[in-house]
RNA sequence: GGGCGAUUAGCUCAGAUGGUUAGAGCGUUACAUUGACAUUGUAAAGGUCGGAGGUUCGAUUCCCCCAUCGCCCACCA
């Protein structure tokens, strides 16, 4: 028998409630899909984007997780074996910058510290951190299957990521390569492309004369590295110089360099004369290449000028450009000097220039693969919601470049291979060992200690976190939904689609369902600096998991961005609280009925009313099917105050209160049904305080609410 | 230089396949209320749905153009 009215108290107050109410969903074990009751057989899956292990989760996160405990619920209540994995992710490069900015307010440098020992203390860093954010996942309301969470660097996940590696290695896919990466030199490690920012930058365009041409340049410190003037084949200006070889003076000195003739040169840019530096510039590398021109590198990792440079050595390259361009002035040089705007890429964490720099690392070769996600995309097989995200992912897979996977730090998985210093070959570790002779060369081969861009590892994540090559968990794959931010598109989206068709030739989920971003209430994005970042654990706090949940679900459509409002929030704890107090009412006036009180004679108006819940429940279940839970919050909000509340238990009050015994008891099974249809329908946006109710509304069974079925019209 | 999104009530936003007086929350105004709830109820004010054209019997909704804001992508030095 259910506890009696008493309990409840005035008003709903979901601190007392919240965590009481998980743990007894964790004790029923319903959140692992292998011990729901026997209904549940057709699997849903969703594997939760792993939150990085670096910190608390924030606003964007109470989104993600509100979302995915939306589907999984709804999908649970439906009767799917329904499968939320749970995950931390070490995040490679991005837990490196936290703890090297905690290492700086401690006045201390990576740079200093032996590999073992800084990953150590990564490593401990990043566990603490974990235990704080899987807290944060708990005080939302997940129903992830904790059992089976797996993070980023569990011994199994090392191995397997590794192991891709060496297929891909094997297959081709990957390869080592000299070229120029992205280099941030305060990070002292390369970046992938879309870890980079452009950022509109406002420089000077330095005309320089350059033998019989002029050139025009924005950095001309890297005339050191000069190896070739480049004009357009069809340019007549230029025509009679190519093939010769010229006289460039500069203040330490005199350059020969060859003047070669190439497509890419626009001849409408600057004088159409191109200065070539093959060593810190990627177009001039490529260059390089087509015409086997030599490399000279005159920049070195930390952003100075090397002693190729002569008097400039040592400088720095912001220094050193106003010092060359002063000395070109004195030896008249320089013909002129315009204001210029352009992007430049940026390191994304510390908005450092990336300096374009020539280095072995490992690429996996794109194009294949993106084929691979771009056909099956092309064929349905991934459906986007909003679908003009579709768009954007065919173009990105339509023009990718080969992706650099190769980071010197050392948080993260290290790549599995020897490299030889001398020649840049690289090899397997499962081929050779430390000191074997480079199959190239011959020269000794050591052991890489590079580590692998971490959405090498996230992009396997779908199998990975099923345990992956295991069977066991592989029935769940492919997944149902991927439901993530819409800025992962490029970073995460395309790797996991790549990873899963080559590794088990089948799409990682079905459906990618995009949120927008979580922004301040003027609409602003959250950042530290700004400090106006808000908490979803603080909202928690002040208005209970339940409001923040539906609050922020709510008015947001998919792929929009969301203003965070702090009154709107608490708008919905009013809410809950009027859930509650209808529910008290209803449990004072219904005597001893219960919900396994068949259902008796009802009037005409009675009939009327539960047609009319009838089709709010279509309409709800529909909007439920169709990810459009914006939709379906709104109306179980409105049909709860506005027709229930507000016009239903009204008109009830009268009967409740006659003497007429038919009419008393129609009325008293008419509140407590419509109030249970409810409860059950708002169960996946506000877990906690249907749960409570659930847990009062007398009947027979001592049922959860989780595993309770979907209700159906009457 | 490309691409995408937005532009609807004072504010934050909904309006799925075009169709009766365009909606919500918050805010505002007036009134009510000791019996589920002031974290309330009833009612009201408030919008030429960014601008110009087109398709249609009919467009906030579809098409074209323009404007403003925002985001993303981009190796023209």
């Amino acid at each position: 028998m259910a506890e009696t009215p008493e309990k409840l108290t005035k008003p709903y107050e979901p601190a007392n409630t919240e965590s009481r109410i998980y743990k007894l969903w964790e004790d029923s074990g319903f959140f692992n899909p292998d011990s729901l009751p026997e209904r549940h057989k057709e699997p849903f899956t969703i594997i939760m984007p792993p939150p990085n292990a670096n910190g608390r989760l924030h606003a964007g996160h109470g989104l993600t997780i509100a979302l995915e405990d939306i589907m999984t619920r709804y999908q649970r209540m439906q009767g799917k074996k329904a499968l939320w994995v749970p995950g931390a992710d070490h995040a490679g490069f991005e837990t490196q910058v936290v703890y090297e900015k905690k290492l700086e307010k401690e006045g201390r440098s990576r740079f200093k510290m032996d590999r073992k020992e800084l990953y150590d203390e990564i490593m401990a860093f990043t566990l603490e951190s974990k235990k704080h954010m899987e807290a944060d996942v708990k005080a939302l309301g997940a129903s992830c299957d904790w059992s089976r969470e797996k993070f980023t660097l569990d011994p199994s996940v090392v191995a397997e990521v590794q192991e891709t590696f060496r297929k891909m290695y094997r297959d081709n896919l990957v390869y080592r390569g000299y070229r120029t990466v992205n280099w941030c030199t305060k990070h002292q490690t390369s970046l992938s492309d879309v870890e980079t920012e452009n950022v509109e930058k406002a420089d000077k365009l330095y005309y320089i004369k350059y033998g019989p041409f002029v050139v025009a340049t924005v950095r001309p410190e890297t005339i050191f590295g000069d190896v070739a003037v480049a004009v357009n084949p069809t340019d007549e200006r230029y025509k009679k110089f190519i093939g010769q070889t010229i006289e460039v003076q500069h203040p330490e000195g005199k350059l020969s360099l060859i003047v070669i003739s190439d497509e890419e040169v626009d001849p409408e840019f600057g004088t159409g004369a191109l200065k070539i530096t093959p060593s810190h510039d990627n177009n001039d590398f490529r260059m390089s290449e087509t015409h086997k021109l030599p490399r000279v590198e005159v920049i070195d990792q930390f952003g100075k000028l090397n002693e190729k440079t002569g008097k400039y050595a040592g400088m720095k390259i912001l220094e050193a450009r106003i010092k060359v361009v002063e000395d070109l002035q004195v030896l008249e040089l320089i013909e002129k000097i315009e204001d210029y705007t352009h992007a430049v890429p940026t390191c994304y964490k510390c908005g450092t220039t990336i300096e374009p720099r020539v280095m072995p690392q490992w690429f996996v070769k794109m194009a294949p693969l993106a084929k691979l996600a771009a056909d099956a995309v092309r064929d349905e097989k991934i459906k986007f919601i909003p679908d003009n995200f579709e768009k954007i992912f065919l173009y990105w897979m339509d023009n990718t470049m080969d992706w650099n996977i190769s980071r010197q730090i050392v948080w993260g998985i290290q790549i599995p291979a020897l490299i030889c210093a001398h020649c840049n070959a690289g090899a397997l570790d499962t081929d050779h060992r430390e000191g074997d002779s480079c199959p190239t060369c011959g020269k000794p081969l050591t052991t890489e200690t590079d580590t692998f861009d971490t959405w090498f590892s996230s992009g396997q994540w779908p199998l990975l976190a099923l345990g992956y090559p295991e069977k066991a968990d592989l029935g769940f794959y492919p997944t149902d939904v991927m439901e993530t931010g819409r800025d992962l598109i490029f970073k995460w989206i395309p790797r996991m689609v790549i990873f899963g068709l080559y590794l088990v030739k089948e799409v990682p989920f079905r459906t990618v369902y995009l949120h927008g971003m979580v922004n301040d209430k003027h609409g602003k994005k959250m950042s530290k600096s700004k400090g106006n970042v808000v908490s979803p654990i603080d909202l928690t706090d002040k208005y209970g998991a339940d409001a923040l949940r539906i609050g922020l679900v709510i008015g947001n459509t998919p792929g929009n961005d969301l203003a965070l409002v702090e009154d709107k929030i608490k708008g919905y704890k009013h809410f809950c609280n009027k859930i509650w107090n209808a529910t008290r009412f209803v449990l004072t006036n219904i005597g001893d009925m219960t919900l396994d009180t068949p259902r008796p004679a009802l009037t005409k108006r009675d009939e009327e009313i539960l047609t009319e819940l009838g089709k709010a429940i279509t309409s709800i279940t529909l909007h439920y099917e169709n990810f459009r839970f914006h939709l379906a919050g709104e109306e179980l909000y409105h049909y709860f105050w506005n027709t229930f509340a507000d016009v239903i238990i009204e008109e009830m009050k009268p009967r409740l209160a006659s003497a007429d015994p038919v009419s008393k008891k129609s009325a008293q099974w008419l509140l407590l049904n419509i109030l249970a249809t409810n409860i059950k329908m708002l169960h996946p946006f506000m877990p906690f305080i249907t749960e409570e109710i659930w847990g009062i509304l007398p009947r027979e069974s001592k049922s959860l609410l989780l595993v309770e079925p979907w209700p159906k019209p009457f």
